[in-house]
DNA sequence: CGATGACTTGACTGCTGTCAACGTGCGTGG
DNA sequence: CCACGCACGTTGACAGCAGTCAAGTCATCG
């Protein structure tokens, strides 16, 4: 495996989808800011390491400050389509944790990478301590659920190979955004077949679809370096 | 449009994703039990009836406990291609509510079909004042998660048509099987335009891969009447 | 009984998968 | 420094499956 280019940049806090839990809860009744006893802050994450979420009876939720992962379906049964998506920084993992489940995914990292993350054992707990710490899960896990909604329909209508590529791009805009990082121009840190398993195509019609793409002038595509020239490709909200 | 064939069976509460937060709460220093307070129970939806979800201000969890919903994109930019799923009796309606998002879906009833629905107003209420009912909504919305990244996965590794109908008759079954009902042999309340849609299929190819797996003896198909005979179909756990 | 809509079947086109060859970037080793 | 191997990505040729268009069948309801 080639050594990461490591990207060193974390994502702002105020960028990442944990950041109403990791914001310190200024309780009356308690009266002390709460943060870094709740949330494991910024721990490293070499590239290629395979993150089994929920195994051993340890169930965290994790959010990505910096690097990248990819998302594989535990069932073994077919190593092909097996890519369920990505997450980039300021982005959750885990999130099925908090009902005691074992995620159905495992992640990988794509690059070196950060993540924080907050012990199932240590939100119940606090849970049942403030309610406002409760609230803050609920609605984390709520935004999330819109996400995964939101995410399914942008793919929903897309029929052609094109339209597949133009979502992803799309998705893949958003998140960058949402990162505070540049939308426009970006690297995928993704391989070519992990796009085509998540697309449900081949690299081949993949790599067909980016240079016609490129050809329309709609995007340029060198390698993993990709800029978005088309409006259409960057006025999806989720 | 046509009179709908009622379906008076109502889900049992025990297999309705609502249990948790519908059961009583006997908390001791309380020492009520709260359930019809907080939720408003077996409401009627008559068929046909579309549920814009978090309108008006007003956000609701649904819980359906008879009949069956589809989902369809709010988006309208695209008549075609729009249903996003269905849903059945046990399952949840409007999960991204708690949010105060409102629903990247509108569900439509199928059929003549049942609902009870929880005010967020209330549940946040409720929340502070016990403990306990915020660590049951939130393992019913990590619950939720899950099913959604499970459900995800099984479409996942769908490259043919054909692959991707066995897929959708596993889904549907194992809603069956959790709401306590035939799961192998049962009816389809949708129309094949709607199942094409969700599976981004043509209705013709979909009619032709119902064919084929009748011929193979995997299914037997008789309009929206189904009977799964190969076990692959019923393998799956979600 | 006829009208309407839903579903199925058929013929044909076209897009995507398959298989193969070639090009490119990068690290290793001569 | 360059040659080489390897992994990744692109391009080409061809076949097969799914989409399109059209016709026919079936179910339901007035």
């Amino acid at each position: 495996m080639p050594p990461s280019t490591p990207n060193l940049t974390h994502v702002a806090c105020s960028n990442c989808c944990l950041n109403e839990v990791c914001t310190p809860l200024n309780i009356a009744n308690i009266g002390i800011t709460v943060k870094d006893n709740f949330v494991e802050r910024r721990l490293p994450v070499a590239k290629d390491t395979v993150l089994i979420l929920g195994a051993n009876e340890e169930h965290y939720l994790y959010a990505i400050t910096s690097g990248s992962f990819k998302l594989i379906a535990d069932n073994d049964n077919q190593s092909h389509r097996a890519c369920l998506g990505f997450r980039f920084a300021g982005e959750l993992l885990g999130e099925s944790a908090l009902s005691g489940n074992k995620s159905p995914y495992t992640a990988i990292a794509l690059e070196d990478a950060h993540v924080c993350r907050l012990s199932t054992h240590t939100a119940s707990t606090v849970n049942t301590q403030m309610p406002e710490f409760s609230n803050r899960i609920i609605r984390l896990l709520s935004n999330q659920l819109h996400d995964s909604l939101k995410t399914h329909a942008l793919y929903q209508g897309s029929a052609s190979a094109e339209e597949k590529v133009i979502a992803f791009l799309t998705e893949v805009s958003l998140k960058y955004r949402r990162a505070g990082q540049n939308h426009l121009v970006f690297t995928l840190p993704m391989s070519r077949s992990d796009i085509a398993d998540y697309l449900g195509l081949t690299k081949e019609t993949l790599s067909r679809s980016l240079t016609r793409l490129s050809e329309e002038q709609k995007i340029y595509c060198s390698a993993k370096h990709i800029e978005l020239l088309d409006s259409r490709l960057t006025n999806y909200s989720l």
